[in-house]
DNA sequence: CGGCGTGCCCTTTTT
DNA sequence: GGGCACGCCG
């Protein structure tokens, strides 16, 4: 039976009946990408008669992936949907690894690595090296390390394109950090990839056996791809190249993590005779959200011609509100928000809170707890990374991985049982030496009675609950054996002997975590402890969204990418927060803010709202910053603009007056005594001319700090800009 | 060994 | 504002 797909416009059905080899589809915000993927596997099965085990689709998240097997499995049924291979880019590579872990050196039963893991490496690195960690930070080398795995260089390979002090330092930490990760039978997030794409490389068997396998592949994102993806991806798609990808470059924001724009924008030469199809029609937003948005990402110079149109209603033209500082601003977008929720059929669903930086998040969420707003927050700090799920996760990690030195050191002494520090030096001390893991040297230790009575009693201890547990691994279901470790291990005991709020909590999220091994004994076709450690490992936050409990969402923007809310509001819109700071300096990362600016506002369904404070509070003191640049960029009448606060716009030239906004003179009278008790006063007005003794006249442009420290930042016309400590520089206001 | 106070520096974004 | 390393004391 032919299909006949009248529920796709026509640009939809011509991506969606292309057949074989190479195809990209450019795809606009809204304009149906998941939908056209959908139909394209459909029909792949239903009328091409490709076997749905020979179907890869790809996508970055986990939520992404689930989405497109509902969607898929409400097609073509969950049975058959199950044989098509939906998952994310590390779990590709996860389940190839997981195969043939041994021709890499690696045991099956490795352990990934998460940030806090890699970072404890790190540190034990430069710890080897006796350097200081002060002045080589873990983080930043983690982010080069990183970075060279993207690429596909390793060690040998990065020390040839050294450049700079900072990056020889990071050649030398490469080979140890490999070196101890092999030690623990341990890989990194990157390492998936970088492990998948060489395992490829060096046994052309098991890349031939991927390439009949996957007949058909499928991208999401594609602008978002790194190098080691790329590599992974058209590798398993040669010769036949029936590559169908899906992206939009305008929504790119992932340049820092190694995604390379260009990767898309070059598609047609990498992979020739490639079909173009482009998704132009935007089914989400009305035409005022569509307008703004690509008044904004037009700017961008790195673009493929692409004009995104909306056939839906004008509606309402966006607001910008300009806030007196950011508490003003959690109250202007909670306030509107309860004034919104009064139109018929709303739903706290329907709003999302969105934000450059985690760090914005504590306001939004104080200002909803005041006023009673039921809220979820996507990311900062995940139920993962709480230190007693991450605790219970090390006593799993080891017991299912003898090796994993980081995660034994973690829990060693949790709870307190007597093994401090020294002992576990000397514990580690000996392991190195006989060339054993650390378990096994505590297990030495406890029996030969070097070590002091107390510290042996400790260790003999520990290692009975140890062995007691590694005895019942395999005999009993992952469920009732984390319940086991709980109790076995004392830390519940630990926690209910702590009568506090604190220790409930924390007892509760346990629990929490045992339901999540629960559900997954239900839904996984063989559960064992590895299987559900390798599920949390690659969980992400954004995974836990949604959509039944009725709670307005709090998220970053590039958590916020993929999804959509009738009503939107995007926090922070200020020079030096959005586009950041640290993305100010060249005009591609900038680009990128712009782009991540488009991703916020195209969430937007109906209703969208930008805000932006005049002061915010960062690392506790307060700082003076003009409004956002990319508000400049949309044009007067595309935006209704109101707020409280001096109506100072800022562009790339300078700062200029917004239209309408109610004018003040000077920031001491903006201070409002409800919520700004202890606020401090600004001395100086954004754009208020200022005369320097040795520099002249100038314009304020910001402002950090107060009294003893408050610097101003000041352009001058023959001086450019300066930070000046005000105490010190001694500024004269000019009328 | 472990608890607790002090001071520092920081996060921009994440699979 | 807050997490984390370090140092002091019981």
């Amino acid at each position: 039976m032919k299909r006949s797909y009248h529920d796709l416009n026509d640009e939809q059905q011509q991506a969606v009946i292309h057949n074989a080899g190479p195809a990209l589809i450019l795809a606009g915000a809204g304009s149906g990408k998941t939908r056209v993927i959908t139909y394209r596997i459909l029909r792949l099965i239903d009328e091409l008669k490709v076997s749905p085990f020979r179907i890869l689709a790809v996508t970055f998240t986990n939520k992404a992936a689930q989405a497109m097997k509902d969607r898929v499995g409400g097609l073509i049924g969950p049975q058959r949907a199950r044989e098509i291979f939906i998952g994310t880019f590390h779990r590709l590579c996860l389940s190839i690894l997981k195969l043939h872990a041994d021709k890499l050196g690696y045991q099956p039963g490795f352990t990934i690595y998460d940030d806090s893991d890699q970072k404890a490496l790190i540190k034990e690195c430069l710890w080897d090296l006796k350097w200081d960690e002060k002045q080589v930070h873990p983080y930043a080398v983690h982010s080069y390390i990183s970075a060279a795995k993207n690429e596909l260089k390793n060690p040998k390979e990065y020390e040839e394109v050294v450049a700079g002090a900072f990056m020889e330092r990071v050649a030398q930490i490469y080979p140890r950090y490999q070196a101890k990760l092999r030690e623990n039978n341990a890989m990194d997030f990157d390492d998936l990839l970088f492990n998948g794409v060489l395992l490829l490389k060096q046994y052309p068997d098991i890349l031939e056996s991927y390439r009949k396998r996957f007949e058909y592949i499928q991208v999401d994102e594609y602008q978002d791809i790194n190098m080691a993806q790329y590599q992974l991806i058209s590798a398993i798609a040669h010769p036949l190249n029936n590559l169908y990808v899906v992206g939009d470059p305008d929504q790119s924001i992932y340049g820092w993590r190694g995604a390379d724009i260009r990767n898309i924008l070059r598609f047609e030469q990498d992979f020739p005779g490639a079909k173009v199809f482009k998704l132009e029609q935007n089914y989400r937003s009305t035409k005022s959200v569509i307008q703004a948005a690509q008044a904004v990402i037009r700017n961008n110079s790195q673009r493929k011609e692409k004009e995104l149109f909306s056939l839906r209603e004008m509606g309402e033209t966006p607001t910008y509100y300009q806030a007196e500082d950011d508490k003003d601003e959690a109250e202007f977008v909670v306030k509107t928000l309860y004034e919104r929720l009064g139109e018929p059929g709303r739903k706290f669903s329907h709003v999302a809170l969105l934000y450059r930086t985690n760090a914005q998040s504590r306001v939004l969420e104080d200002a909803c707890r005041r006023h009673n707003i039921p809220y979820v927050i996507v990311g900062g700090l995940k139920f993962y990374d709480r230190k007693e799920v991450k605790d219970l996760l090390a006593y799993l990690h080891v017991l299912v991985n003898p090796k994993d030195s980081v995660s034994l050191r973690r829990m060693i002494n949790v709870p307190i049982r007597g093994i401090g520090g020294g002992t576990v030096t000397k514990l580690e001390e000996s392991a190195k030496k006989q060339d054993i893991t650390l378990l096994e040297a505590a297990h030495q230790a406890a029996q030969s009675g070097e070590f002091p009575k107390k510290a042996t009693q400790a260790l003999l201890n520990f290692t009975q609950i140890m062995e007691g547990l590694i005895a019942e691994k395999d005999l009993i279901l992952p469920g009732e054996f984390v319940k086991m470790v709980l109790e076995r291990s004392g830390y519940l005991t630990d926690l209910a002997n702590d009568d506090t709020l604190e220790s409930k909590m924390r007892a509760e999220n346990l629990k929490e975590l045992v339901n999540s091994v629960v559900d997954y004994e239900k839904y996984a076709e063989k559960p064992t402890l590895e299987g559900y450690l390798d599920q949390v490992s690659l969980f992400a936050d954004a995974d836990k969204l949604d959509d039944k409990r009725n709670c307005v969402t709090l998220m970053t923007m590039h958590n916020a990418k993929g999804l959509e809310f009738p009503i939107v509001f995007i926090t922070g819109m200020e020079e030096g927060l959005f586009p950041h700071n640290n993305s100010m300096e060249e005009d591609s990362e900038v680009q990128e803010e712009r782009r991540l600016c488009y991703v916020g506002m195209t969430r937007a369904m109906d209703i969208l709202y930008l805000t932006g404070a005049a002061c915010r509070y960062v690392y506790g003191t307060p700082q003076w910053r003009a409004p956002s640049r990319f508000l400049s960029e949309i044009p007067k009448d595309m935006i209704q603009v109101t707020g409280k606060a001096a109506s100072i716009v800022a562009t790339q030239g300078g700062l200029y007056e917004v239209e309408g906004a109610k004018k003040k003179k000077a920031f001491d009278e903006l201070k409002d005594p409800e919520w700004d008790e202890e606020g401090v006063a600004a001395p100086f007005a954004l754009g208020e001319t200022v005369k320097h003794k040795k520099f002249g006249k100038g314009m304020v442009i910001s402002m950090i700090g107060s009294g003893e420290d408050l610097k101003v930042t000041v352009s001058f016309p023959n001086h450019g800009k300066k930070q000046l400590l005000a105490k010190m520089a001694h500024l004269e206001k000019v009328e």
